[in-house]
RNA sequence: GGGCGAUUAGCUCAGUUGGUUAGAGCACCUGCCUUACAAGCAGGGGGUCAUAGGUUCGAGUCCUAUAUUGCCCACCA
C-alpha cells in the first residue's frame, strides 16, 4: 500500500540504479526502428544549471516516449572539454595552490586538466542520474577522446587540402585576459558610455590642423595615416599632404578612402591598421605599415615609448592628459557605443593583428543554404528559428579557429622555418615544430552528431542522421550552424532531421540567471525539495515552444501537488484492488465506465498528436485536467457508488494509461505506482497507450456530461441558498431518473425518496426552483424559499437576449449559411434553441413578468 | 540601422488549421476535516485579449500601421 502522502525522496531513491542495471537505457535492438538523439555535451567546467535540466528533460521526454512507442531509442551522452572555460578553471585552481600555471610544462599542466575532467565529469553523471535521464552510457563520448580527436584531425587536414582552411595575419578578437584569439561569436557587444576625443593633427607645413575624433587615444601610436573621403570638399586639397602624429611627432600621410564617412564626426579618421579591422582593410588598400602597440596581455609595448608597460586603459587617460597639456586636445564629447567583450572573461576585446588559422566560410555556408531548399533540410521547431539560422549562413565571416591555449586539440600543423606541413602526424625529418595552439572548442563540437557515432572510420548509419537535436536558441550560431555545415560538407547529410529549439531560463522577475546577479537556482536543490519529477514537469510544461521560461518555485510546488494528487488517486485504486485477481477482470460497462473510456481514448489521441509536435505544455495541461478533473473528481467519485469488478478493471486500465502518458515527464513516481499496480513490472519498457476507437462512446459520454452539468447546477443552488439535505428533486424525464437514480442520489448524498418522478409528484406547501435538463424540467423543492436574485436574473436575461439576437442574425445571413461548415451551423441552431428555452424559464422567475417580458421577447 | 519575440484575469502563462459564453496554476471570496488526498473537496468572483484601421458570415487568432517592452544581428572611427 502507498503511504498517505507522496514522498519524493523515498520514491526517487534507488530507481535510477535499477533501470541502469536492468539495461533499460541501452539501445541496440535491431528488430525495432531506430531513433536517436545525441546530447548537447555539457562543459566539464562545473555544475549543471537549470538550463541544462530543462534541455535534458526535454530530450528524456522524447526518448522515453519513443522507447515506449516501440523504437530502438538511443540517447547518446557525452561532454565537452570546453577549452577556454576549463583552462581558466584549472589555472585558477593551480594559482590557489600557489603555482603559476604558465611556468609549468605543458604536459604537466595537462595532467592537472585531465584530473579536473575526471572529477567534474563524474559530478555531471551524478546530476544526470538525479534528473532521471535515460542515457545510454555504453556509448558515452568526450570531445577529446581518441576517436573524436581523429575526427578533428581528419576534418582539419581535409579542409586544409581543399583550401577551406588557411593561416593568415588578420585582425582578430583578442582576449587580453585569457590571452587568446576568439571567434566573432565569442564576442558580446555591450553598450558602453565612452567618449570621443577630438584631437589636433597638425599639418606638416604648419598651415593648420585636421581635427580627428577617436574613442581610442591609446592606439594613436599605431597610426600610419589619416583618411578623408575623396569627395569631401573640405579636405580634398589636403590629400597627399602629411600631418604630424601627436606625441610621437612623426609624419603620416593624409589619404583618400571611401571608408571615411563625410557625415560622421569630423569626417577625418585616423588609421591604425594593426588595431582595427576597418583600418586594416584601409591599410591594405594603401600599403600602410602595421604597427602593433600592445602586448598580448593588454599593456602597451615598446613602440609607445614612455607609456610602455602601462595598461591600455591607463594609457588612454595618460595620452589624453598629455594631449591636453600639449594643447592638442580640442574637445571631449560623451559617446555611447557598442564595445566587444569576451564571452568568457568579460574583458574588453582588443582588435589585434595576429597570425591565426581560419576556416573560409562562404562556400561551406552556401552549400547549407542550398541544402535547406531540399528534402534533406534541417527542420526547425518552431519554424521561425530557421530564419535566424539562414541569416547567419548568408552573412558569415571566416572563422578564426586557433586558440592560444593548452586544453584542446592541438593543431595538426608543423613548421620548419618558412615551411608549413599539415597532416595527421609530424612529418619526416629534423627540426619540425608543431603549432602550439589548439582548435576552438566548437570545431570539435561541430562534428558531434557523427563523430560520436564512429565517423570517419565507420559511421553507424543506423543512428545518423540523428532524429532530433534539442538546444536553446542562444547557441544556434555557436553550434547548430557549425554542425550543419560540417555535416553537409563531410557526410553530405544533414546532421539531424529536426532541431527543437527552446528558450532561456530566467528568474522570477525575468532576468537572466547569472553568477554575478546571484539569482541562479541549483536544480539539485530543487530536486531535494520537490523531487526530480516535479522539477521536470514544471520545466517541460510551463512555456510554449521557443519561449523563455521564468523559474517560479510556486509553480514547482503546484507540480508537486499534482503528483501528490496522482499519488492519492493511485492509493485509492490500490486500496480497492487488494483482493482483486487477474481472473476477476470484467467488462460489463456502466455509463460512467463508458464515459471515462471515451474521455481517455480521446485524450490519448490528443496527447500523441502533441507529443509528436513537441508541444509538451499542451500535453501537460491535457493530462493535468484529465487526471484531476475527469479521473479524480468524477470517475473515482462515481466508482465508489458501485465498486464491482468492471469498475476495478477500468480503474486499473485508466490509471495505467495515465501513468504511461505521464512517465516521460515524471519517470520516478509513475514507476513507483506502476510496479505496485503490476507486480514489479517496469513502466519504462511498457508500451505507450494507443487510441482505440472501439472505446469511444459518444452517446454515453454526452449523457454523463449533461448529468454532471445538472449536478453542478443543483450544488450551486444548494450552496447559495444554504439548503441542507432537506429538499426534493422532481424530474420530468422519467427515463433519466429510472436509469440514474443511484448515481444522482449518491453524488448529491440524497435519499432515493427525495428524488421523484413528476407523475408521482404530490408534495404540498413547498417552494420550488426549476432547472432545465435535456429540454425537460428538473425542479428543486424545499420548505425554504429559494433566493431568486432579480438583478442577476435580469442580467442573465439581458445577455441571453443579446446572444439570441446575434445567433438569429447569423442564421438568416446567407453568406454564413453558404460558407460556414454545416457542423458549425448545426451547433449554432442547437445553441439558439437552448438559449431561447432558457430565456423563457428565466422570464418565468422574474417578478413583474409582464413588463419585463415585453422588454425581452 | 536591420531582424525576431512579447503585450490575454491581481501575478505567471496557455490558447492548435479563424468557429458557441477566451482557459490553467497561484492569489482572492463562500461553505465543508465526505473513510484516496485539508498540499484536499464543493461552489464563486475577476478579462472591452496593448491601440487604431482592414480582410471575413465570423478575429485573441490573418493583414497594415502605432505604442510599450525584451532579445539577436550589424565594421560607423
Amino acid at each position: 500500500m502507498l503511504d498517505k502522502k507522496y514522498n519524493h525522496l523515498e520514491v526517487e531513491k534507488d530507481k535510477y540504479k535499477k533501470w541502469l542495471e536492468a539495461g533499460y537505457f541501452k539501445a541496440g535492438d535491431l528488430s525495432k526502428k531506430p531513433f536517436c538523439i545525441v546530447i548537447p555535451p555539457p562543459n566539464v567546467t562545473g555544475k549543471l544549471h537549470l538550463g541544462h535540466a530543462w534541455n535534458t528533460t526535454l530530450q528524456d521526454i522524447i526518448i522515453r516516449y519513443k522507447r515506449m512507442d516501440g523504437y530502438d531509442a538511443l540517447w547518446l551522452p557525452g561532454m565537452d572539454h570546453a577549452g577556454i572555460a576549463t583552462q581558466a578553471k584549472v589555472d585558477a585552481k593551480l594559482r590557489d595552490m600557489g603555482i603559476n600555471p604558465r611556468e609549468m610544462e605543458r604536459s604537466e599542466w595537462l595532467k592537472h586538466a585531465w584530473a579536473w575532467k575526471e572529477e567534474y565529469s563524474q559530478n555531471i553523471r551524478e546530476q544526470w542520474a538525479k534528473l532521471g535521464l535515460s542515457l545510454d552510457y555504453s556509448k558515452e563520448r568526450f570531445t577529446l577522446d581518441d576517436g573524436l580527436s581523429d575526427a578533428v584531425k581528419h576534418v582539419f587536414v581535409t579542409l586544409y587540402n581543399k583550401g577551406y582552411i588557411y593561416r593568415g595575419e588578420r585582425i582578430i578578437n583578442w582576449d587580453p585576459e585569457a590571452m587568446t584569439a576568439l571567434s566573432n561569436e565569442e564576442v558580446i557587444y555591450k553598450e558602453v558610455e565612452g567618449a570621443f576625443y577630438h584631437i589636433k593633427y597638425m599639418l606638416e607645413d604648419g598651415s593648420g590642423y585636421l581635427e580627428v575624433a577617436t574613442t581610442r587615444t591609446e592606439t594613436l601610436f599605431g597610426d600610419t595615416a589619416v583618411a578623408v573621403n575623396p569627395n569631401d570638399e573640405r579636405y580634398k586639397h589636403l590629400i597627399g599632404k602629411k600631418v604630424v602624429l601627436p606625441i610621437v611627432n612623426k609624419l603620416i600621410p593624409i589619404i583618400a578612402d571611401e571608408y571615411a564617412d563625410m557625415t560622421f564626426g569630423t569626417g577625418v579618421v585616423k588609421i591604425t591598421p594593426a588595431h582595427d579591422p576597418n583600418d586594416f582593410e584601409v591599410g591594405n588598400r594603401h600599403n600602410l605599415e602595421r604597427i602593433i602597440v600592445m602586448n598580448p596581455d593588454g599593456t602597451m609595448n615598446e613602440k609607445t615609448g614612455k607609456y610602455e608597460g602601462m595598461d591600455r586603459f591607463e594609457c588612454r587617460k595618460a595620452v589624453v592628459n598629455d594631449l591636453k597639456e600639449a594643447g592638442l586636445l580640442i574637445d571631449i564629447k560623451k559617446h555611447k557605443h557598442a564595445v566587444g567583450h569576451s564571452e568568457r572573461s568579460d574583458v574588453m576585446i582588443e582588435p589585434y593583428l595576429s597570425k591565426q588559422w581560419f576556416v573560409k566560410m562562404d562556400a561551406l555556408a552556401k552549400a547549407v543554404i542550398e541544402n535547406q531548399k531540399t528534402d534533406n533540410k534541417v527542420n526547425f521547431v518552431p519554424k521561425r528559428f530557421e530564419k535566424i539560422f539562414l541569416h547567419w549562413m548568408e552573412n558569415v565571416h571566416d572563422w578564426c579557429i586557433s586558440r592560444q591555449l593548452w586544453w584542446g586539440h592541438q593543431i595538426p600543423a608543423w613548421y620548419r622555418g618558412d615551411e608549413v606541413y599539415v597532416g595527421y602526424e609530424a612529418p619526416e625529418g629534423e627540426g619540425w615544430v608543431q603549432d602550439p595552439d589548439v582548435l576552438d572548442t566548437w570545431f570539435s563540437s561541430a562534428l558531434w552528431p557523427f563523430s560520436t557515432l564512429g565517423w570517419p572510420n565507420n559511421l553507424d548509419k543506423r543512428y545518423f542522421p540523428n532524429d532530433v537535436l534539442v538546444t536553446a536558441y542562444d547557441i544556434i550560431f555557436f553550434w547548430v550552424c557549425r554542425m550543419v555545415f560540417q555535416s553537409i560538407e563531410f557526410t553530405h547529410e544533414r546532421p539531424f532531421k529536426e532541431v527543437l529549439i527552446h528558450g532561456l531560463i530566467r528568474d522570477k522577475i525575468g532576468r537572466k540567471m547569472s553568477k554575478s546577479l546571484g539569482n541562479g537556482v541549483d536544480p539539485m536543490d530543487v530536486i531535494d525539495t520537490y523531487g526530480a519529477d516535479a522539477l521536470r514537469f514544471f520545466l517541460a510544461t510551463s512555456s510554449a515552444p521557443g519561449q523563455d521560461l521564468r523559474y517560479d518555485e510556486e509553480k514547482v510546488k503546484a507540480c508537486w501537488n499534482f503528483i501528490n494528487k496522482l499519488w492519492n488517486a493511485s492509493r485509492f485504486v490500490l486500496m480497492n484492488l487488494e483482493d482483486f485477481k487477474e481472473s476477476d477482470y470484467a467488462l460489463n460497462l456502466s455509463l460512467s465506465d463508458k464515459w471515462i473510456l471515451s474521455k481517455l481514448n480521446k485524450k490519448i489521441k490528443k496527447v500523441r498528436k502533441h507529443m509528436e509536435r513537441y508541444e509538451f505544455n499542451v500535453v501537460g495541461s491535457e493530462l493535468y485536467s484529465f487526471v484531476w478533473d475527469e479521473f479524480c473528481d468524477w470517475y473515482i467519485e462515481l466508482s465508489k457508488i458501485n465498486m464491482n469488478n468492471t469498475t476495478k478493471s477500468i480503474l486499473i486500465y485508466t490509471l495505467s494509461c495515465i501513468l504511461k502518458m505521464l512517465h516521460p515527464f515524471m519517470p520516478y513516481v509513475t514507476e513507483e505506482i506502476y510496479t505496485k499496480l503490476f507486480k514489479n513490472e517496469s513502466i519504462m519498457i511498457s508500451s505507450y497507450p494507443e487510441f482505440n476507437k472501439e472505446q469511444i462512446f459518444e452517446r454515453e459520454e454526452e449523457m454523463l456530461n449533461n448529468i454532471i452539468e445538472l449536478i453542478k447546477k443543483i450544488r450551486r443552488i444548494k450552496l447559495e441558498n444554504n439548503i441542507g439535505k432537506d429538499y426534493y428533486l422532481v424530474f420530468e424525464d422519467e427515463e433519466l431518473i429510472s436509469n440514474n437514480i443511484e448515481l444522482i442520489s449518491k453524488i448529491l448524498k440524497l435519499e432515493y425518496t427525495n428524488i421523484i418522478n413528476q407523475k408521482e409528484f404530490n408534495i404540498n406547501n413547498c417552494l420550488n426552483y426549476d432547472l432545465t435538463f435535456n429540454n425537460k424540467k428538473v425542479s428543486i423543492y424545499c420548505q425554504k424559499e429559494i433566493k431568486v436574485d432579480q438583478e442577476e436574473l435580469k442580467k442573465k436575461a439581458e445577455s441571453l437576449k443579446n446572444s439570441i439576437a446575434r445567433r438569429k442574425n447569423l442564421l438568416v445571413n446567407e453568406n454564413y449559411l453558404k460558407k460556414a461548415p454545416p457542423a458549425i451551423i448545426e451547433k449554432e441552431r442547437k445553441s439558439l434553441m437552448k438559449e431561447e428555452q432558457e430565456l423563457v424559464k428565466i422570464l418565468e422567475k422574474l417578478i413583474n413578468k409582464e413588463s419585463i417580458k415585453q422588454q425581452f421577447m
